[in-house]
Parts: C-alpha cells; structure tokens; sequence
RNA sequence: GGGUCGGUAGCUCAGGUGGUUAGAGCGUACGCCUGAUAAGCGUAAGGUCGAUGGUUCGAGUCCAUCUCGACCCA
C-alpha cells in the first residue's frame, strides 16, 4: 500500500468557499411531489391569493374552464389542456392579475346513461321499468364518483384552482340556469318544432346514438325504380329516369330524385332481353354512362345502346311522376317529383340517380332542406306505415321480434303492377343494428327542437347583428382574439355553413326541454308552444330548490300551470336538452353568477383542443349569441391532439398510450409539464419514452443550475449586497441580460407562449450562465476573501438571478421551483407561488456593454478554441496551466480587452493582450478574424488553494500560495 | 370523398417581405477537470429542409401535384 497523501502540499480545501446547499442534486418528484401539493393545501395558496386581490388592485383574469366529461381515468389529453390552462393561470398571477380559476365538469349525456343502463341489464333489470327520478339519481351518484377521482388525479398535475368549490353542470342551480337559458331561446321566437331523421330502432321504439349502432351484414331487396318524365315533348319525354334502393319501403316517401351535374349521363335503349327480364325491348332509360352496363345487367338486358348523351341543364329541367301516381282514390301519390342537383350522388354505385325520401336519410333530409322538399310522416314510431296511408297501411317494415315484415314486398309488388319496376335483386351488405337488441335500424323522422339561427330576434340585444348566425359572425370576427390565428377562419366557416341548432335527445339523463304544447295544435301555429314569463319563472324556481328531476315527477305540469293555464290543453316536453346546450351555458352559471366569475359575465380565455372548434367554443357562442347577443369570451386558445412518437394517434390497440399516471410515477409531474413547456401546442404534440427521457434531461441541467446558485448563496446577507453601478462589467452584463428577459418572459407569457419563455431560460441557464458566467466566477466565489467586490457582486447577481429564475419558471415547474424557493426561503407560510415576478430597474439595460461583451467573448472563443488544441495534444489538461498571448489587431478590440481581467475571463492562469502583429504560427479562428493566439504555459508554482499557477507563489506566508489566496488566508 | 392544419439534424424547436457554406439547445462520440462530482467545461460528428415538377439569376422560404400524419365533417 502506498501513502494517501504527499503530505508536502498544504490542503487549503477547507479555507475555500465551496457551494453549500441541502437541495439534492436528484429531484425524487415523484415521492416529494405529494408533500407540496398537501403544504399548499395547508397554505391555501388559491384562496390567499384572492384575498390579496381583494386588498390591492389587481386587474381580474378570468380563464373560463371547459368541463371535461365526468366519465372514465384522466388521458394524456386531460393532462396536456389541463397544464396549459394551469401555466396561463399562474403565470397572468405572477404578472399582477388576479387571475381566478373554476374548473368544472360536464355531468350530463349519454355515455353516463349508457352505463348505468349497462348496470341494470348486468342486474337482468329494463331501464324502462324503473322509475325515471331513480334512473337519473343513479346517473348522478355515478357522475359524483367520476368528479372525485378526476380531481385527485388533476390535482397530483399541480394544477392549482378553486378544486373545493367547482361548477358542475347537474348542480341544481347549474340546471336552473340551463332551463332559464333554454326558455329565453323559446321567449325569443328562434325555438321551433321541426322534423328530421334520426337511427331508430322499430323494435325498441327509440331513437339509437351513433354509440349504440353497430354494423353487420344483412340481406336486403334491391330495386332499379323507373320514373317517368311529365310535360316532355322530345325524347327525354317517352324515356325514364331509373333509380336504385335497398329500402323499397322509402318509394311511398319518394319526393325527389338527385343527380350530380359532374357526373355524365347518357340516354340508352333497350334491344333486347334475356329469361325473367322485367325490361321492355324499345324502352329508353337515362342512366350515369359509367353504370349503364352494369344496370342492364342487372335488369337482364342483353342488347342495348347509347342514343346520345344528356346534359345536366337537361336533367334539371325535368319534372317526374311518381311511380304510384294515379293508383289511388285520394290522388296520395299525384304529386310531381323534381330532379335535383346533389354532391352527394355518385357514379361508384347504383344508376347515377338517388331516389330522395327527406325523411329516411341525412342526404335526403340536407336536399330537403335545400330544395324545401316536403317530410313525410307515414312511418310509425312501430315500424309501419300509419293505417290511413293507402295500399300499404299498417304495414311493417321491422317486425317486434327484428324480422322483415310485408312492407318492402308489397311495396315491389306495387311497383311491379304500376309498370314500374326495371331490375330487382338482393344484396348483401353491413347494415345499422341496434347495439341492445341486435334487430336491424332504419331512419325515420322523428318531431326535434331546433334553434333557428338565421332569424330576427325579438329581443333588443342588436348592438352584433339580428340573428343569432350575425352575431356570431361579427363575435368571430371583431370581439374574439385567436391563439393561433387560424382558429378564426376554422370557427368562421363552421359557423357560415351550419344548419339550424337541434337541441332535443329522446333521453332521460339531462336538463329537460322546460316547455308546454298545445295539445291538438300543429308546430306552425302561434299559439303551439306556451310561452309566458310565470310558467318560466315557476320552473326555475323549483329547479333551483329540487333539481331538473322534479320535471319528472307526477303533477309537475299541474303544479307549474296551476291557476295560470288548464293543464290538461298543454302537453309536457319530456325530451332533454344536447350537453353541448348544457356546456354552452356555463358562461351564465358560472362567469355571470359566480363571485369569482367576470364582472361582465365574459371570460378572458376559453382554452381547450382543436376538436372544441365543433364543440363547445361554438356552442358556447351559439347559445351566448342567443341570450347575451355575443361571444362570452374574448380569447381562445387552442392546442393540437397528443400523438405518440412518430406522429400517430394513440391507442390502446396499437399500444403507444402514454398515460399521465405512468409519468407522474415514473418521472414525477414536473417532467410532464416541461414536456408541455417544451412543446409548441399549436399544432400536434408528439410524447413517448424518448421525448420524456428529454425533457427529464433538460430538468436535471435546469435543477443543477439553480443547486449551484443556492449552494454559492449559502449564508448571503444584505450586508454584502453590492449596487449595480459598483459592480464589475460582467456582473452588469449579466443584470443587461436579465433585463432584456423580463421583457421576453413577460412579453411570451402574455402571448401564452410557454414555448418560447421556456427556451429562452433554459439556453440562457446554459449558455449564459453555466459556460459562461458560473466557469469564470466560481475562482472569485470559490477564493477570494468574503469582503471582496468582485465576489460580493457576483452573489448580489446570484441572489437577482434567483429570484427571477425561481419565479419566471414557476408557472411551469410548479413543484420544483417550490423546493427552491423553499431551500433558500424556509418557514411555515413561505411559497414561490404567492409571489409575483419582480420589477427590473430599468438602469440595468446597457446594450452598448452588450455589445461591448460580445466582442469580448468572440476573442474569448479564439482562446478557448487555442488551448483546446494543446490538450488534445496532451500539453495542458486544466485551462489554468495556460497563460497565452493574444494578438489583436483592431485598436478598440484591443483598449477593451485591456481594460477588462480577460485571464480571469479565459481561465487562465496569465494572460498577455497586445497589439503587436501575430506571428504565423499563432492560433486563429476563421470567424475570429484579427485575433491570433499564441500558447504559452504558465511560468510559476501551482497556488494550492486557488490552483492558477502563478510566479509570486511560496513568497507568502501561508506556504504554496498565492498573494491573493495568502491575503484572504489573513 | 370534402374542409382545416402540419411534415427542418436521434429529440425539442429557430429560420420577417425568396439572396452567400440551413441555426440553437438537448442527446451522442471524443477529450479535459475531479473544489457544481450519479455534476461541470471544451471539441466534433450529424440535415438530399416529406416527394416530384415549376416560377426565378437564385427557393427550406412562392406556385402546382403527390405522399404521410392529425382534427372536424360526409
């Protein structure tokens, strides 16, 4: 074994100043997480902070929260909106606003009704043998459950807000409003009664939600129909118009045909025939030219040709009969049929013609809607045809036990004798069933609410337009700013297009519909829907005592009309309000009846994923143009969808879920904000292992920045706090840097742009600061004496640093920049979070020392570059064995580089700047021009406590050091 | 199928109105230090700017087509 130690050198470790601090190196979040989030529960840093609102004036900022649906485990989804809107929160705090944050959660809706549905199936219970007050109750109890498990798993993200007291949609008074809002649609005039068809199961007599349809396959007739032309006199005259279905019972609600003007057409005549063909040889059909043979084929012809082509202008001016016209006493069927251009019509399929029956199909219902084409109402809620309609009444289409009934026979047989019939056939195909009793669907129409949206309101708010589509339009346009931009011309072009607001589900868990009919009246007449200001007024009042369920309770119409109208000339609405009218009116239960809503009832910012476009910013705004007569915010934000790694959607199947819970245990929360902070949110966000291996890598550079701020402030007093004017020029420098990015950090946060603040003062902590400002004080930190200047100003910038760096980044790192502060700052009501972002004296900006130290750092740059190339050549190891010459050409380069200690700034151990030409073997960097390097080693002894080897060394009375070191040894 | 948006180094992002060898940080490799030490410093490698065609003296940047991906519709 040999000695420890040469016990010749003086060990000076202990004189020397190195960094003292208990904050770890290694963050533990995911452990130590949880003890911030129960101290600020303890501190209640949401609520003091109110209470300082109420004490100063602080401009409120109020985000209006978009209530996630209380349904299911927080996805990453929730995570990422969630953290952004927290960043927005904290961080307009910080910057002096009062900045209020309700969450809330959307309660109501089918998914929750699904699944209670599902419970009482598991028990071998019908829901529709339980009462409906008891349904609801258990939808709520269900809701309630959610809510609870969604806040703790909000919470753990450090999301900070008003979690004890949040809005939710089913509370009484929330469903209250929701009615009231609702009535103000009826009180206005823009409520009506329409019809439109919906998935409707025969079998259970109900309307279906997409979510309960599945596809399988199903045999069904198909026809080729003819339809003749009416007051033609040239050959199109004695042709027909073939048309193709699967549903042959839709024919009786024929009342158009649709043909798309891109398509050609041609006119064809039938030669000759093959067995069976139910064909006549010398008719003419008009078929799409690229369908032409394969329809003769189907109808079994085999000889035919094209005659000429026909133009869309021709089509379009023809006039149809129906097939049945003539065939019944009542003329039921003598109406005329148009032929209508549609986009939707095809030459994939079929004859190039679609058979239009408004009240069976979505593009049929959309044509009517165009073209005014007239709903039909012969189908019953059974699945047969109402007895009155002739021939086929009381038909069924769907049997109660989910077989084919007689209707579609008949309906072919009906064909068949009028002379109609081209083809017929069968096909097999996926085709609609019900999820629950497995029996194939069909579209009916069905009576829905709708909110008009292009009529005048009766209702004085006029200042953005007349009707409700205007106001939104000019809300979209002039009242509303756009983070990023292109969320206006999204919004603006769904709201150009659409068509009126369907507001009633066939439901039972939601706000009912809180209106009267007349019984006996038809929806267009005045006196249909009942409308009077008592009844409303009732209604709120024992919803906001009860709840929406009392609506369903026994008695409730008599009680409401009671001694105001008979209640037995007035039906009850049973059927429940769309959740996006419930989502839509949270500006009224929450900003407007809130104390910690908006003085104006309007929010700041609503703040929520792309897919909201469609969703609640419009109806949001539908419903806040309805009864506000504008948008109920005046920002919007929104932020892309989380992709995996490679850009693809997430799922379970695929498996490339990244879960919150997953990250927050295995890297701690603060790691998943960073990847937000990280991220540009304005379009797609992308997150895996990799990405957060990153961020968690970034942290620890971060974290060990601010160690060693703390640990070199270690005992720091205001005794030693040095003015600005008297520091060194680095040291000013640095407070110029600082300067330049409170403007930065104020200027991004304000533009919520948590991207760019955050790259900002990460590449400042290790550009700036680490390589730079850190590597060359620590020698002054490190050795000189506690009195010095120079080392006095360098902590007097560490402590201006850390309380600008804690509290700049603590809207992003919520649990980190909390242990700072706290390593630094301990005691009981001591948080990072009840502080705001210090002021900057504005006599710390000098860009003209900025520019000054640029040049000071190219020269900087050439050195370093110069003693890098003999360590490579194993000369030097430490920078400090060098004491180069640097040659300088430019004469103000040169003044400035003698007038600063540029051997402290090189690290080195001595340094020679002069004028004199460089002599060809000096080191230059080619975008360093004028500057050459000559090495040198330094000449002297190794100072044992400050490591520079400098020639005084061994004169002093303290053996092995320097002057400087033997002064501060004393 | 339609509308909207996006595709720059392994990763996260910069690249006003088209103009010299496309930038930064992280990561990686190599070297140094061993007094920020499961840290710190330095150097280097790494990109046909999704593809193709066009406009232009000149295009990551403008135009067209295509492709991949996302969201919303149908």
């Amino acid at each position: 074994m040999c000695a420890e130690t040469t016990d010749t050198a003086a060990d000076y470790r202990d004189t020397v100043f190195l960094p003292e601090t208990e904050f770890p190196m290694r963050a533990g979040l995911p452990q130590r997480e949880p003890e911030w989030l129960a101290r600020w529960e303890r501190l209640r840093v949401y609520d003091r902070l109110r209470e300082k609102a109420k004490a100063g004036n602080r401009t409120p900022f109020t985000l209006h929260d978009g209530p996630p649906y209380a349904n299911g485990h927080l996805h990453i989804g929730h995570a990422l909106n969630k953290i952004l809107k927290d960043m927005v929160v904290r961080s307009q705090q910080m910057m002096g606003r009062d900045a209020r944050y309700v969450p809330g959660w959307d309660c109501h809706g089918l998914p929750i009704e699904w699944k209670i549905e599902e419970q009482y199936r598991a028990k071998g219970l019908n829901k529709d043998d339980v009462d409906i007050v008891a349904f609801r109750q258990e939808c709520r109890k269900f809701a309630e459950g959610w809510i609870d498990i969604q806040r703790e798993e909000f919470k753990r993200l450090g999301v900070t807000g008003n979690w004890d007291h949040p809005y939710l949609t089913m509370d009484y008074h929330a469903e209250a409003v929701i009615a009231d809002e609702f009535m103000k649609f009826l009180m206005n005039g823009s409520l009506y009664q329409g019809s439109k068809p919906v998935m409707w199961s025969p079998v259970e007599k109900t309307a279906l939600a997409e979510a309960e349809v599945e596809y399988h396959d199903h045999t069904s007739h198909m026809i080729w129909v003819r339809f003749a032309p009416v007051g033609a006199s040239d050959d199109l005259g004695s042709a027909s118009v073939v048309i193709w279905t699967t549903t042959p019972w839709t024919i009786p609600q024929n009342r158009a045909v649709a043909f798309n003007p891109e398509i050609s057409y041609g006119l064809y005549r039938v030669n000759g025939l093959g067995e069976n063909s139910t064909a006549k040889v010398g008719e003419t059909v008009l078929l799409a030219d690229k369908l032409a043979a394969e329809v003769m084929k189907a109808a079994r012809v085999d000889g035919f040709e094209r005659l000429r082509g026909v133009s869309a202008e021709e089509l379009a001016g023809l006039t149809l009969a129906h097939p049945f016209r003539g065939r019944t006493e009542n003329r039921e069927w003598d109406f005329n049929v148009p032929v209508l251009p549609g986009d939707h019509v095809t030459d994939d399929a079929g004859t190039g013609f679609v058979h239009t029956a408004p009240s069976h199909g979505d593009d049929d219902y959309q044509l009517g809607l165009k073209f005014g084409l007239p709903m039909t109402y012969n189908v019953e809620p059974d699945g047969t045809y109402r007895t009155d309609l002739p021939i086929f009444g009381g038909q069924a289409i769907i049997l109660p036990d989910g077989k084919e009934g007689p209707a579609n026979v008949s309906v072919i047989k009906e064909l068949a004798y009028a002379g109609a019939l081209f083809a017929k056939g069968k096909l097999k195909h996926s085709y609609p069933h019900s999820w629950r009793s497995k029996a194939p669907l069909i579209y009916r129409n069905t009576p829905q609410w709708f909110v008009a949206i292009d009529k005048d309101l009766d209702d004085g708010m006029t200042t953005y337009g007349r009707t409700i589509r205007s106001r939104a339009l000019t809300s979209i346009n002039q009242l509303v700013e756009w983070t990023p931009a292109s969320g206006r011309n999204r919004l603006n072009s769904m709201m150009e297009a659409r068509p009126d607001w369907v507001l009633s589900r066939q439901r039972a868990w939601g706000v009912p519909l809180t209106c009267f009919v007349k019984k006996g009246a038809k929806p267009t007449d005045p006196d249909f829907l009942l409308k009077d200001a008592r009844v409303n007024a009732r209604i709120v009042e024992a919803f906001e005592k009860d709840g929406a369920d009392v609506w369903y309770v026994e008695g409730f119409k008599e009680r409401i009309l009671d001694a105001l109208h008979d209640p037995s000339l007035f039906e009850q609405v049973k059927d429940v309000l769309d959740v996006w009218f419930d989502s839509g009116s949270t500006h009224a239960f929450v900003l407007r009846d809130r104390p910690d809503g908006s003085e104006d009832g309007i929010a700041d910012l609503y703040l929520e994923g792309t897919d909201q476009h469609r969703g609640w910013f419009h109806s949001s705004m539908l419903q806040a143009c309805g009864t506000k007569g504008r948008a109920p915010y005046r920002g919007v934000l929104t932020h892309g969808f989380t992709l995996d790694e490679k850009g693809m959607k997430m799922s379970k199947s695929l498996g490339n879920t990244v879960a919150p819970e997953a990250v927050v245990k295995e890297y701690g929360a603060d790691i998943l904000r960073l990847w937000v902070a990280q991220s540009d949110y304005t379009i797609d966000l992308r997150i895996g292992p990799e990405i957060l291996k990153g961020a968690a890598d970034s942290y620890r550079r971060l974290r060990n920045t601010l160690r060693f701020i703390l640990g070199n402030l270690a005992g720091f007093t205001e005794a030693e706090r040095v003015e600005p004017a008297e520091m060194p020029e680095l040291e000013r420098w640095i407070l110029h840097r600082l300067s330049e990015l409170d403007a930065e950090v104020r200027a991004g946060y304000a533009a919520y742009d948590f991207q760019g603040v955050f790259q900002k003062l990460f590449q400042f902590c290790t550009v700036d600061l680490s390589a730079v400002y850190f590597d060359i004080r620590k020698d002054s930190l490190y050795c000189d004496a506690p009195g010095s200047l120079t080392r006095r100003s360098a902590r007097t910038v560490l402590d201006l640093l850390f309380h600008r760096l804690s509290t700049w980044l603590a809207p992003i790192l919520v649990f980190t920049m909390e242990d700072v502060w706290l390593s630094r700052f301990p005691g009981e009501d001591s948080s990072v979070h009840l502080q705001d972002i210090p002021e900057t004296p504005a006599n710390w900006r000098n860009p003209a020392l900025a520019e000054k130290w640029s040049t000071i750092r190219q020269v900087r740059r050439a050195v370093t570059a110069a003693l890098e190339v003999q360590r490579t050549a194993k000369v030097i190891g430490a920078s400090l064995e060098a004491a180069p010459v640097v040659h300088v050409e430019d004469k103000d380069v040169l003044a400035v580089l003698k007038g600063v200690p540029f051997a402290d700034l090189c690290i080195t151990s001595g340094i020679v700047v002069t004028g004199d030409p460089a002599p060809q073997e000096a080191f230059r960097l080619p975008d360093v021009p004028g500057v050459g390097v000559v090495f040198e080693l330094a000449p002297g002894e190794k100072c044992q406590r400050c490591w520079k080897i400098l020639p005084d060394v061994n004169t002093h009375k303290h053996p092995h050091t320097c002057k400087r070191c033997n002064d501060a040894l004393g």
